[in-house]
DNA sequence: GGATTCTTTTTTGTATACAATTTTGAATGT
DNA sequence: ACATTCAAAATTGTATACAAAAAAGAATCC
């Protein structure tokens, strides 16, 4: 049975699905059957269903009717379109941030930042390490969008950020754009903590668009190679 | 028996209750019960369960475990940040569409503007008629989402207009900015028309702002009198 | 051998029964 | 009259049974 995390078994269900979901336990495109779920979880069908609506609600799982559902696949378009978005709520959100900010979150931020130095001054880093540097990268910018205070802007940035996460984390790892991203995430913070709000937006905006192209070039050159590969075949 | 919109109840029910909460016919603070709901659609408890999760998740209900559901009630504050997103969002969205709008987009943009000038025309206006003109106001945004061409945009634009439109529906009435909102959505759209994509997203997010403050001001002056009602008795 | 059709199996959709918890209301005591 | 406590009712959470549809596989036909 699982570990009942709230008071519902819904809710458990939820969290650990969508945690595997997100940190890619389970892949884009698995099958997601409720008997599965059911019997390895050790509860009925009700609450797994219950959690399956929800998920596809965020956008990670899809379903069709009497066909079950599937972890949802991202292509390169749902992939422009979320980073479109996350640029200018980013954006956004960063300018709020830099409007807000008590010096408890700019603590906190700065605090979130000497993590990730020190993550990153580890000799040899082993792939949980490199997962957990990103891990932490990603939840800067959900911090950045609750110090901005608009509660509705960090649920949805939260959301995206999720679906983004399942399917970029394998990628992310071959990006090699560790420092880059550091020195980027410093200098947000930085503009951040001096309340210099259209930099921080400026340089959020430019930051998300400059993954955004790192991840598009890494997977067309991939989608060539594919294309590469059958027509040689 | 409730009508099967699609191909199942929950879906059904899920489309009811949606359409019933924006259109404020079960109003904000309501108590939705799975019982009550049953009979009165005559189906089990199960598909009642699953919309409600997918209404949670999209905001327009609230609940504890144990407890049951509400209808979302919005306070002034939920209210400023999403008009805040909206801000961004619909300013972003009119940006794009100013991009990729083909002649037959701009076309129904042109025709959702004669419709609203059609029912301004009408002698005496009823409140439905009023109505009408609200929602197809409302759905001129859905529509710019959607030329844009931004999928993920356009799904959760239309998340927060379903949002703000269960609670601003009878407010709106009240504010008598008719004209102001007409001349606004025209200009949008002719911006749109000839593809000035700054001049697009700095006009559609001036228009967001007016309204939001129109809206902001009318609820802040109720609740002024609110205040001065308690304290008079 | 390949396609087709029918049957079997799997899987989801819906209804209902039961358990657990919260809420409500009444009865009791001060 | 008011607060407290206990019991009854209502409501949600979970499990399970059954129905309906889709997928898979086997037998048949060409």
């Amino acid at each position: 049975m699982v570990k009942q995390t709230k008071n519902t078994l819904r809710d458990a269900v939820y969290n650990s699905l969508k945690k595997m979901i997100v940190t890619g336990q389970i892949p884009p495109g698995a099958r997601v059957t409720e008997n599965d779920i059911a019997a390895k979880l050790n509860v009925s069908r009700t609450p797994i269903r219950e959690a399956f609506n929800r998920l596809e609600r965020d956008g990670l799982i899809t379903g069709r009717p009497r066909q079950g559902y599937v972890v949802t696949e991202f292509d390169l378009n749902m992939f422009r379109e979320a980073f479109d978005i996350r640029e200018v709520l980013d954006g956004y959100s960063a300018e709020l941030a830099a409007v807000a900010a008590t010096e408890e979150d700019k603590l906190r931020l700065r605090e979130i930042l000497a993590e990730c130095e020190g993550l990153a001054a580890i000799p040899n880093r082993t792939v949980n390490d490199q997962f957990q540097e990103l891990q932490i990268g990603i939840d800067l910018h959900r911090v950045i969008a609750q110090i901005g205070g608009n509660s509705m802007l960090h649920g949805m940035l939260c959301g995206i950020l999720d679906k983004c996460q399942h399917y970029v984390w394998a990628e992310l790892l071959w990006l090699d754009e560790w420092k880059v991203t550091r020195e980027e995430h410093t200098k947000i913070v930085e503009a951040i903590c001096a309340g210099e709000v259209e930099l921080a937006g400026k340089l959020a905006r430019a930051h998300v668009r400059g993954s955004r192209d790192g991840i598009l070039r890494l997977l067309q050159m991939r989608s060539d190679y594919q294309t590469f590969l059958t027509k040689a075949s």
